[in-house]
DNA sequence: TTGAAAGCGCTAACAG
DNA sequence: CTGTTAGCGCTTTCAA
């Protein structure tokens, strides 16, 4: 096959090749090769020679190409699950514009794929049997997960973003941030503002990550020696679950302020304050988790737990590196610590 | 170099290639080949035993290998932009959910990238020249497109989300969303609720989009012979903006609805409400645009335009697979048409 | 320090 | 209908 000619003024059809650089700057295709990658190998005068040809032509190595003989891609997978309508929660959003940036800084991209949500191993093995990418990044661990359990069996190279709630001793790579550790840090605000009948709305019994945050409301109340009978209930994470829970409890506990597992619970928080003409900050306060978009911009503000998530990406990049580094250094297991974004609803 | 042997029960270091199934299934590589892309070529019976092979084995084409010599990845490139905080948009989060299930159906797979939000054209030209995705989804048209022109002087196949506005009768596949019928939308359901004096919250005079959504406004005003002087005010997309924009419109000319050019200024006309005793909805109507997460949970709803974004994802990759085809099929333009989601604030 | 040869895994073109 | 040959663009030995 013939080469295309590059007529100047025109953007060539197909990009150059290394064969082409080569030629340009008069020296083999492997000295182009070492220019680009070891260029520590180079006489300066030959490099300088390569990189101006590199440069004049507009060269990059060929992805595909670079790919099949390094047997990496340098992408990584990430499944993106359906948000559900009418919540606030859009953690994974922000997660992913941070995962997006950082990964990007270290020379990887990105790439989405859809899950069934039903199953939550579906889409891991067709990218990894294609060799398509070259690690995942596993976020939907919210009910153990069967990916990590999954994958290490694979010997995939993965970084989950989530404790292993099931198996607290797992080997595998993990990021997470401390949700006792917020939720203390909410409760613990809220008792140094005066309250002590706090009331706390979360998720059901079988979301660890829901029992987990509970746990630093609790702590943080019986470390002031206050009692939490009564004051707790466990819904699902809808807005009208929290108008519901909070009403109830606003009836048959008294409490002065509620903690919620989620900035869509509290909304409904928000709701009951709003029928009952009591204002959230003034007569009742208020604390999510998540620091979504809601809590921002919701009148009069709602005071939120925030998830660390651009550090988590970096967390989550480092340990990839790590994985895939030559030779790979253990998993790294970090856990996070977030912080309380303060506004008028408390 | 020796093919590693794949001991049974064990999960092998390297998957396999076309010539383990070949050898497996006692045929050619050429003929395993065959039997993934053109299976119409072999006998039933020689199919059936490559087949089998192939799931035994467990077999899917090395992606590197393909993309080389197809000269394709199946990866569509999509630039995302940092999210502002303290806004209610998330419309482009809720895009990539769309697009990412629809090209998935098609075969892509969706490559994300981050861009220096100073520069429109950064991030496309390495991925292009890298030969690394095989067209690009083009979103942020917000002010103008130089992207779409830089796009087509490189001869990239790209479909942007977003109309041409610098240029209306720019050749290059898009699709959008009618924001003034969204706006017409709006303002008529208001109108039918026997109001009058609807006023028109939007963005500054440089935003295409703004002047856009705010042209149907206008238009539904004057279908119905009402007066709009007084009733518009252009201001940035905050929250902030919004709520003073209202209160002095409130002040100066009386209005009984708005209508905002997104959710953000909606919340503002909200807060401005609630300072002033005001309920949404029985008070006063508001609508929003865009349908975000904080519509669907504010008490008590915000009534909000709302994108197909489904039905642009679909748009988009039927346009990418047109421009992909052999033959390539004629950029395609599309245009479609938002609802309403109402809730309790009209 | 530079160049020649080999081959990653696949598919397009052709021969049998 | 099946097999043989060549080569996509790159990097990795190894020799000069």
């Amino acid at each position: 096959m013939t080469q295309t000619p590059r007529i100047p003024g025109r953007v060539p059809a197909a990009p150059p090749t290394l064969a082409d650089v080569a030629e340009r700057a008069g020296v083999s295709r492997q000295t182009v090769s070492n220019a680009v990658n070891n260029p520590e190998l180079l006489r300066p005068d030959t490099l300088e020679r390569v990189q101006r040809a590199i440069s004049e032509l507009g060269y990059l190595p060929n992805r595909a190409a670079r790919n099949l003989r390094t047997r990496a891609s340098h992408l990584i997978g990430l499944r993106i699950n359906p948000v559900p309508e009418g919540t606030a929660n859009a953690t994974m959003d922000r997660f992913v514009h941070s995962l997006v940036e950082t990964s990007s800084e270290a020379g990887y991209h990105v790439l989405l794929f859809p899950g069934d949500p039903l199953d939550p191993l579906s889409g891991y093995d067709d990218l990894l049997r294609a060799t398509a990418v070259d690690a995942f990044v596993v976020t939907d661990t919210y009910l153990g997960n069967p990916q990590a359990t999954w994958l290490e069996k694979r010997r995939a190279p993965f970084v989950a973003f989530g404790r292993p709630w099931d198996k607290p001793d797992a080997a595998h790579a993990w990021v997470d941030v401390d949700g006792a550790a917020g939720c203390d840090l909410a409760t613990t605000h809220l008792l140094d503002k005066g309250h002590h009948r706090i009331a706390w709305i979360g998720w059901r019994k079988d979301s660890w990550i829901g029992e987990d945050r509970r746990s630093g409301w609790y702590r943080a109340m019986k470390s002031r020696g206050l009692s939490t009978t009564g004051l707790a209930s466990r819904v699902e994470d809808t807005v009208h679950s929290g108008r519901s829970a909070s009403a109830v409890l606003l009836d048959e506990a008294q409490p002065s302020a509620f903690v919620c597992a989620s900035d869509t619970l509290a909304m409904g928080v928000l709701q009951t304050l709003a029928e009952r003409g009591l204002a959230p900050g003034r007569d009742i306060a208020v604390v999510g988790f998540d620091d979504s978009q809601v809590a921002q911009v919701v009148h009069p503000g709602l005071t939120s737990v925030r998830q660390p998530l651009e550090q988590v990406a970096v967390e989550v990049v480092t340990a990839l590196r790590g994985l895939l580094g030559h030779p790979p250094s253990p998993p790294r297991q970090v856990m996070l610590t977030p912080t309380l974004a303060l506004r008028g609803s408390s």
